[in-house]
This record gives structure tokens, C-alpha cells and sequence, in this order.
DNA sequence: TGTAGTCATTGATAAATATCAAGAAATATA
DNA sequence: TATATTTCTTGATATTTATCAATGACTACA
């Protein structure tokens, strides 16, 4: 069960010991939702960051009734509301499951303490704050740089798999547009 | 000279000891770039993160042969390009000096080595890193779900002394609006 | 002090994108 | 399979924002 996320830390940290996993392991929690069902609603404090054994979730704000997508997250990734798990407020995003998902949960007061006891483990949440950042970072830049039919282009080129099971509307949303919209650049880009 | 730089250092990792801070002290470096100079342009490598003792700095890309702002920051704050930093790839932004600048730079080796071998800083790593990803998230948010008048609103007020040294039309360019617009949008707010 | 350059404002027009409404296509379900 | 529901597409129109051009205000500095 715990073998992907495993092998997870330690493709990060490849100097973590077998005694660090362990204690790692016996703090983590198997979790199975299904389609339509949420990880996270805004307004809760977000209490565990999650690996993502199997599914694929979305990550997104609700705006005047309106979700605007901010992520899609499928196997073998982290993924929190990770803000909110940092500084204990209420989330301002939502995370619910696009297709059925089996997460494995470590929360906040047990990741505190193994920083605190294990090197390694201190080494792999700066990591992952790391990679989060750089993933954030280069989602600000295509939304500063790129136009939204070269936001669609390069999002299909990068997770062409992925966005598969993904609704169209989800992904207008994700790139900044209505859902007529991005059928009208689609169209466009057949055309052409 | 490194007073302020150890004092936000403490700050954030209450437990640093007088070692650990006496070893960062023998790796800072202090540099002096005037208006108009650059820290990091486009295309280098990042080698350094560095702490801002006094000034005013802009982070911004280059696109079609406009500049468009990401940020700004002053006195007793980090700075870095720093996904350029992390992935030793050229940067994609550029930083400039807006107002004379008096810097502490940390190089990549040192860092690295400093992460090794004194747990709190380590420590202060995961927590650079985890802060620049709040900022970065809010920045995000603002940037899917306000208009540009309501992101203008946004920050003046969280930057009002900060941004009075801004020229507008860098400010326009990090709400995402023409200067003319965010002209237009000042006439606005004036009126209502 | 004057002059060149930069920056901010304003107006007219064009382009990009949203909204609203309807229908077509795809999908789920009884 | 038939029907209901959701999603996608298309058209007409409205709104938002950009572009281009001109002018006025401010700043630096020779």
C-alpha cells in the first residue's frame, strides 16, 4: 500500500534511511473517495497534505457560484490545500475527485514532529515547498505571458493524458476563459 | 552590517543557535547596485539569494519588448529569482533596481552546504520556500478571481507606502492592464 | 532657466472576450 | 433502448480592454 509514496521521498531524498520511512509510515492514513466527492471544501482548515495513490482530483475556487480551476492533480502526486495547512486558516480552495481516488493522509501535528526528529523528512517538506513553488511559478507566468489559446496549447502538450478525463469546462476555466470561449479557440485551432 | 539579515533569520526559526548564525555570517557577501541596475537578467543563472538591507527592487519578464512586473519588494525582505535558483536553468525574470539598493547575497554552494550541516537552517529553508509559496498563491488568486480595478484596490492597500516610489505604469503592468487603462480606472475610482 | 525626455491622461477606434439564448452532441440512467 | 441530463457548439450582442495618436504634466539636468 505505502510502496509508491515510498519510493516518492526517497527519489527526493535519496540519503533518507529505512528508519526515517518507518517512522513516516506509521504515521500515515489510507482514504477512498469517489467521483463527486470533495478532499477539502474553502472555509475548513486544511488538516493533511495527501498522496495520491490513484484518481484524479480537481483544485479550485468557487467564485459568485462560478468554480474556476486551479490545478488537476492525478497518481503518484502531492497535493493540500497547502496554504491553509501552513498557517492553520480556513482554505480559500476546494479540492473534489474527478475520478475515484485512493489517498494516503499525513497530518499536520505528525509532519511537524518528524521535521522536527528526522533530517530527511525536514529535507523533503523544504523540497515539496520547492517543487510547489516552481509549479505555482510557472502557472503565474503563462497566465502574465502567454494568451489564453497559447495557455490551452501548452497545457494539452504538457498533460495531454491527464486532461483526458478532464470536461472541457474545467479546462476553460483553468486557462481563464468561458466554456464557449475555448470551443471557439478549438475551433480556430482546427482550422488552421 | 548583517544585523538585520540574523535578526530575520531568528525570527523565523526561533531555535537557531549563535553557531548556526556566526556560520551563515561567514558566507554572506554585501554588494551595492544604483537605479537603474540590474541584479539578474533573463537568460543567467541565478546564483545567489539575497536579502535586501535597503531599496527598492522589481521582478519582472520581458515579453515582445515589454516589461511586465511580478513584483516588489523593499527592506529587510528576500529576493531571488529563485526558480532559476532551485533549477540552476536560466532565469526567465529579470530584476532591476528601482530605488539604490544595499544587498546580502547567500551563493547556491554555501547554501547547500549550510542545509547539510546546521538543521535550523535547513529549517529556515523549508520555510523561505513555504512562504514565498503563500505569496505566490495569493498573487494567483488575485489574478483568477479580482478584476484589474479590484486587484489595484488590493495593492495599494496592502503596499500603500511600498508602491508610492512605483511608477504607474509598472504598477498597470503587475495588475495586468495597459498604463492607459489603469489610468482610466484611477479616473474611475476618483469619481465613485 | 530652458529643453529633452519620461510619464500620465484623454479621445477615438479596434480587438478580445463575456453574456445570453438556442440547439446539437454526448453521456448517464431508468 | 428510450429518456433525461449534462456538456459542447454556434450565433447575436454587449462589455471589457488594447491600440494608436495627441496633448499635457512632470523631471532631470546641461
Amino acid at each position: 500500500m505505502f510502496q509508491k509514496i515510498k519510493a516518492y521521498y526517497k527519489k527526493l531524498v535519496p540519503a533518507i534511511t529505512d528508519n526515517e520511512l518507518t517512522a513516516l509510515e506509521e504515521c500515515l492514513t489510507v482514504r477512498e473517495i469517489g467521483k463527486g466527492g470533495f478532499l477539502i471544501r474553502q472555509g475548513q482548515v486544511c488538516s493533511h497534505v495527501t498522496f495520491m495513490n490513484e484518481g484524479l482530483l480537481r483544485i479550485f475556487y468557487t467564485v459568485n457560484g462560478k468554480d474556476v480551476a486551479i490545478g488537476f492533480v492525478g497518481e503518484n502526486e502531492y497535493i493540500s490545500e497547502y496554504e491553509s495547512f501552513l498557517t492553520r486558516k480556513p482554505a480559500t480552495q476546494n479540492i473534489d475527485v474527478l475520478v475515484d481516488a485512493v489517498l494516503i493522509d499525513l497530518g499536520y501535528n505528525d509532519m511537524q514532529r518528524l521535521y522536527k526528529t528526522y533530517p530527511s523528512i525536514q529535507e523533503f517538506g523544504r523540497k515539496i515547498a520547492e517543487q510547489l513553488f516552481i509549479m505555482l511559478n510557472q502557472r503565474n507566468t503563462s497566465l502574465l505571458i502567454l494568451s489564453p489559446e497559447e495557455r490551452y496549447r501548452y497545457m494539452i502538450e504538457m498533460n495531454a493524458t491527464l486532461l483526458q478525463q478532464v470536461p472541457q469546462y474545467m479546462l476553460a476555466s483553468f486557462i481563464g476563459v468561458t466554456p464557449e470561449h475555448l470551443s471557439r479557440i478549438r475551433k480556430k485551432m482546427m482550422t488552421s
